[in-house]
DNA sequence: ATGAGTGCAAAGGCTTTGCATTAGG
DNA sequence: CCTAATGCAAAGCCTTTGCACTCAT
């Protein structure tokens, strides 16, 4: 198995590169990690994953990478910050976070809607005074552990 | 000046009561200050306009008047938590958030594409097994000040 | 008087950094 | 070989807490 070239590391290789920086086998292990995860992870969620990764190693690494644009932070319900690779390299979705307790999930949302979102919005910015990058869509609500009832779960950014 | 009945000091004060949580005046300047900003706020920014309120004053009270609904927490692009009045208390809107300085502004949207997404949003949710409760958009972008050019401020959540 | 609210200062928790060591080009 | 990357432990920064004091009821 392998190094079959896969798409993802071949960008971040290329984005590394681009920056001066090497895609070391703990980068490309963090990698690996968010590749296979299906919601942002913080540096506690990674090191629990991969308990070979030194803390200090994953935020460092992490910084590099956001960097590079491979990996982005994103924004949870809580206080600890959660990464998950960058969009193109994971595609465009949107996150589904549970006011109880926290946890994030990605999700697609009716391409209609993303259709409308994404001309719309140009136009609102501007009159700011803002060059529009991008959007971010998150739905708030809970999730089906906290349910309507009390008991959050205690998670820190998901199962 | 004074005391004419606010409707936001007006439901702060329900909502507090509806806790058994009194409506202090460190806790009244905390909602002024914010009902003022037009943008979310961190702790530090707070004392930095109401320098009389002290920091623990005012981690402690925005922890509450959370729990009570008046205010939330909002989730910026960097590391520090940020509030702002609760949506029923200041309105529904949504942020611009600067992707290089991390200013974050409110803004409104045109309502036929509020509209698309409130209704169309319920139906994803539940998809994953989400209760809905609403929905947070923010547009990315460059602010004026960061521009197309590379120097960023250096602010805490905004100006 | 009596408990909520306040403030200072100390503690706590996540994240960042200094420095010596190891690995990759 | 030489510099980038790594890892441990110490430092830093935002946030939370303990405890005694004050204010409002």
């Amino acid at each position: 198995m392998g190094r079959t070239s896969n798409p993802v590391h071949d960008v971040a290789l290329r984005r590394l590169d681009s920056i001066n920086q090497r895609y070391s086998t703990r980068r490309r292990r963090l990698v690996d990690v968010l590749m296979q995860s299906t919601h942002p992870m913080t540096a506690t969620d990674i090191v629990a994953v991969d308990s070979e990764l030194p803390q200090s190693s994953v935020y460092r690494n992490l910084s590099v990478l956001e960097t590079a644009g491979v990996v982005v932070k994103v924004l949870t319900n809580g206080d600890r910050a959660a990464f998950e690779l960058a969009e193109e390299l994971k595609g465009h979705h949107h996150h589904l976070v549970c006011t109880s307790c926290g946890m994030v999930l990605d999700i697609d949302i009716p391409s209609e809607i993303e259709k409308v979102l994404t001309k719309g919005m140009v136009s609102v910015a501007q009159k700011s005074g803002f060059q529009l990058e991008g959007h971010r869509l998150d739905l708030l609500g809970r999730c089906g552990q906290c349910g309507v009832t009390g008991s959050p779960a205690e998670t820190s950014t998901g199962a």
